[in-house]
RNA sequence: GGGCCAGUGGCGGAACUGGUAGACGCGCAGCACUCAAAAUGCUGUUCCUUCGGGAGUGUGAGUUCGAUUCUCACCUGGCCCACCA
């Protein structure tokens, strides 16, 4: 009698065994190619949601493969265990966030152990913890010393009754989420990191990642946006230094009717001096908005004369200056030169303000009519002076050429990109490790006085960091005068741990040093999984801290993650009632039943409640609110880690959304179930059903699925289709005739179809390759070799088409040449029938797959 | 406003380099086993059809002997960023 499968007890036994054996701690070892496989850390929220299930799978899934095919594969997971969650669970709970935190990070390692993941559990890392951040914060002082970090204004948002900072997610309709005050708009000077410095590199080294999806490289290139231009110097009477623009259409320059200036540009506060009581409103308003660029971009466009002339490069007329909304400080100059003309914004702006435009631009194509809107598109000067006549193009360069020699203008590659701006005036982050003197000047804490540790007993009750005025922190003695000094209180920006912490996993245990020679063995991360929201922002700065490291000489790679497989969303259908005023209340997927009609088809859904209807919704990312989630706890209890693994692999490919299904996790379960009776039936030398399949049959079979899935695993990465191959091929041997040959392609197949399905459904076969009788552990057993020979076949089908309709099969000989398939496809009936007598204009012949006669 | 991605049966998806559209799974229907049910095994399942066949991959055009795949325009949905000059 054979023992039926248990989910939870094959689980246990494999999960204890490899505790025991400590089957995925590693090593460097130069007699095997190494492999570094790395899942995107989690913040520890407190759960494991279905994303992070996904995100983990893939990765091990991975991991395993390789390791399979011989590398020495490396395996970390740590936790991003800084941030604003923990900062609010403390106010609410009247706890410190340290607390919060590491009680988190303890459930939730017990969750990942739980999924069976491959991990070197010797290798974890928390960012909170000072061994960690010790590290970044002297890779900020040599930044420091490098003049890569710098001191800048920046605008923040400013809760007045609060007294602290807000980030933009706390800043609800304009008010502090907390408070409910009305947001200020607050200039405090913080840390910038130069990362346009690098904009080139970070440009340019995408060509070397061919191991990228190009819609991510596409990504990244918008991002850091560099564009060619010219800057331009207006002459403004009323100041001394002339008002510079960055323009990428000098071409335009002509067609000029007046300058815009951001509300915090310099020369607003001048003209403002004036005491134009309308002017200082305007700007009032526009600094008292927040900082959120998505509510900026909701307000109209407004502006306000600043009763200040500019004189024209070029022509010498005077222009007015406008102060504007929608002009930005922080990006080129703080100012732009407006062309109602060839611009829409400045169109719409000139319209509604009465400013006049001036076409200088003859588009090449199509009619222009500048009542409708501004005519964007390049074409032939015209009204312009001595340029007057030439492309767009050539007076770009004329253009940029006088102004070069006037002296009131340069060409000048602008970066859509900007400085990193990573102070934040947070509690529960990394101390920026900076010391102000007495006289106020800024020390950067010397390498032997590091780290600066951040107190956990600190609880924060909204008001602000509780490290200010918290004097332990804050008095310091300066090492630079022996004299008393104050700590800087402003933490990092959380992505300045999370852009480094894949070379920390190298080095476990180092406290002399931020990284040693053994991240020059692991790195570059060979293959790097996770959400494809971090396509820009992430993956930028792990780029940027990677060149910086390497500038430090502490790697010497150039690139951070060799490739890149951004994961889709997990999704999941939910169900709502919508009331008359268009509020929706949404039911959990229990409080449902469902009604099909004999095809399988949806009719309707009804409440289990009170069985009155309910809108089947669209797919929604799980959420508390939908009432849609799925805790991966409960359906690993349900069918197993296994099913939940094998379900998430199975359902979509990797890089796009997931539907979460509870019948697809059955169906999951049931194939494991089919996999499971099919080893117990070959352990007991027995056909697992009935059928007349050949023995040989079966083998090619076995051999054409080896090849597919190595292939779907190794260069595809398609795991669904690899799991639909080992579907097929399982469904195939329930027909082998198990007499005579068929016992030993039974064995066969169960022992490679047991190391194909290990990535996925690592416990369950775990066990059943013990049950075979196997002695070396499944995890270091080597993936199994497709046997070409037995895959080459002397006659072939071939489609036969006639006009380009499939109309025939027919069986042909391999070696045939195009004569004879003509003759066999012609002697066809259904084929002759659609042929008809007709004259054959064409006879195409793609080999070995099929012939396409046209008539 | 910009960028990126995706639209294929009742559903998730497959078709890799332009070559048999719908693999595999779910759901549904039927059969076997059973006193019965569950479980399991097997069979069928794009739509229409006068049973010859016809239509069909968001819509409309184009290239081609042949288009889910390439080109153009449009529609719908999702994600990221956002007044980026």
């Amino acid at each position: 009698m054979s023992q039926s499968y248990d989910p939870a007890a094959v689980e246990s036994a494999a999960q204890s065994y490899w505790e025991e054996q400590a089957t995925f701690s590693v090593q460097e070892d130069d007699t095997r190619e190494k492999f570094y496989c790395l899942s995107m850390f989690p913040y520890p929220s407190g759960h494991l949601h279905m994303g992070h299930v996904r995100n983990y799978t893939l990765g091990d899934v991975i991991s395993r493969f390789k390791r399979k095919r011989g590398f020495n594969v490396l395996q970390p997971m740590g936790w991003d265990a800084f941030g604003l969650p923990a900062e609010n669970a403390a106010i609410q709970n009247k706890v410190p966030p340290a607390d919060w935190t590491y009680a988190n990070i303890d459930h939730m390692r017990q969750q990942l152990q739980g999924l069976g993941l491959a991990y070197d559990w010797q290798r974890e890392l928390a960012t909170c913890k000072p061994d960690y951040y010790r590290w970044e914060q002297w890779l900020f002082t040599q930044m420091v010393e490098r003049g890569l970090a710098y001191r800048k204004t920046a605008v923040v948002n400013w809760d007045p009754v609060d007294q602290t900072v807000l980030a933009n997610e706390q800043v609800v309709d304009g008010r502090g989420w907390r408070s409910g005050a009305l947001v200020e708009r607050r200039e405090i000077e913080q840390w910038f990191i130069r990362i346009t410095d690098y904009a080139d590199e970070l440009l340019d080294g995408l060509e070397q990642l061919p191991g990228w999806p190009d819609a991510v490289k596409t990504m990244q290139r918008n991002w850091i946006g560099r564009s060619v231009g010219v800057e331009v110097q207006f002459t403004v009477d009323a100041a001394e230094q002339p008002l510079t623009v960055f323009t990428t259409r000098p071409d335009t320059l002509m067609g000029v009717t007046y300058l815009a200036v951001a509300p915090e540009h310099p020369l607003v506060d001048q003209a403002m001096a004036q005491g134009d009581e309308a002017l200082r409103e305007f700007v009032q308003s526009c600094r008292s908005s927040t900082v959120s660029e998505a509510v900026i971009e909701a307000q109209e466009k407004a502006g306000h004369a600043l009763g200040i002339d500019a004189i024209h490069p070029i022509t010498g007329e005077r222009v007015p200056v406008w102060v504007a909304n929608f002009v930005l400080m922080s990006y080129g100059t703080g100012a732009v030169m407006s062309v109602p003309a060839h611009d829409q914004r400045d169109w719409e702006f000139a319209r509604a303000y009465g400013l006049p435009i001036k076409p200088v631009i003859d588009p090449a194509q199509g009619e222009a009519d500048l009542d409708a809107g501004a005519i964007t598109d390049k074409g032939t000067l015209i009204d312009s002076g001595p340029y007057t006549g030439l492309t767009s193009e050539a007076a770009f360069e004329r253009i940029a050429d006088a102004l070069e020699k006037d002296g009131k203008g340069r060409r000048r590659i602008n970066f859509r990109l900007r400085d990193w701006g990573v102070s934040r005036q947070r509690y529960w982050g990394c101390p920026i490790p900076v010391i102000r003197e007495a006289d106020g000047a800024l020390t950067p804490v010397p390498a032997e006085d590091l780290p600066v540790v951040l107190p956990e007993d600190l609880a924060p009750d909204g008001s602000g960091s509780p490290l200010k005025g918290h004097a332990p922190f804050t008095e310091v003695v300066s090492p630079k005068t022996g004299q008393p000094a104050q700590r800087e209180t402003d933490t990092f920006d959380t992505f300045f741990e999370s852009s480094w912490y894949y070379a920390r996993f190298c080095c476990p245990g180092l406290d002399t040093a931020m990284l040693d020679e053994r991240a020059n063995h692991w790195l570059p991360v060979d293959q790097y999984i996770g959400g494809v929201e971090h396509a820009t922002m992430h993956l930028i700065y792990s780029r940027f801290f990677h060149k910086v490291m390497r500038d430090v000489g502490l790697v010497d790679s150039d690139e951070p993650f060799k490739r890149y497989l951004p994961q889709g969303m997990v999704l999941a259908e939910c169900f709502y009632r919508e009331s008359a005023d268009g509020k929706k209340t949404y039911f959990a997927p229990d409080e449902v039943e469902i009604e099909r009609d004999d095809k399988g088809r949806v009719i309707r859904a009804v409440a289990t409640t009170d069985g009155a209807p309910v809108s089947v919704g669209a797919l929604e990312k799980m959420s508390k609110s939908k009432r849609n989630g799925v805790d991966p706890q409960s359906a690993i209890q349900q069918a197993g880690a296994d099913a939940v693994r094998l379900f998430m692999m199975f359902a979509a490919p990797p890089d796009q959304t997931l539907v979460w299904s509870d019948a697809g996790l059955e169906g999951a379960s049931r194939f494991l179930g089919r996999y499971w009776r099919l080893v117990q039936a070959v352990v007991e030398g027995q056909a697992p059903g009935q059928g007349q399949v050949a023995a040989d049959e079966a083998r090619r079979k076995l051999h054409e699925t080896i090849g597919k899935v190595t292939d779907d695993m190794d260069r595809r990465q398609s795991f669904n289709t690899a799991i639909a191959a080992m579907m097929e091929l399982t469904n195939l041997l329930y027909k082998v005739d198990a007499n005579g040959e068929g016992a030993a392609v039974l064995r066969e197949a169960a022992l490679a179809l047991t190391q194909m399905l290990n990535p996925f459904a690592p416990h369950i076969t775990h066990v059943c390759w013990q049950m075979l009788g196997e002695t070396t552990p499944i995890e270091d057993a080597t993936w199994p070799e497709a046997d070409e020979s037995l895959l080459v076949a002397d006659s072939v089908t071939l489609t036969v088409q006639v006009n380009g309709k499939m109309r025939a099969r027919i069986e042909a000989p391999a070696d045939a040449d195009e004569a004879q398939l003509q003759a066999i496809a012609l002697a066809d009936e259904n084929v002759a029938r659609f042929v008809d007598g007709k004259p054959l204009r064409r006879f195409i012949v793609v080999p070995g797959k099929l012939v396409n006669i046209v008539v």
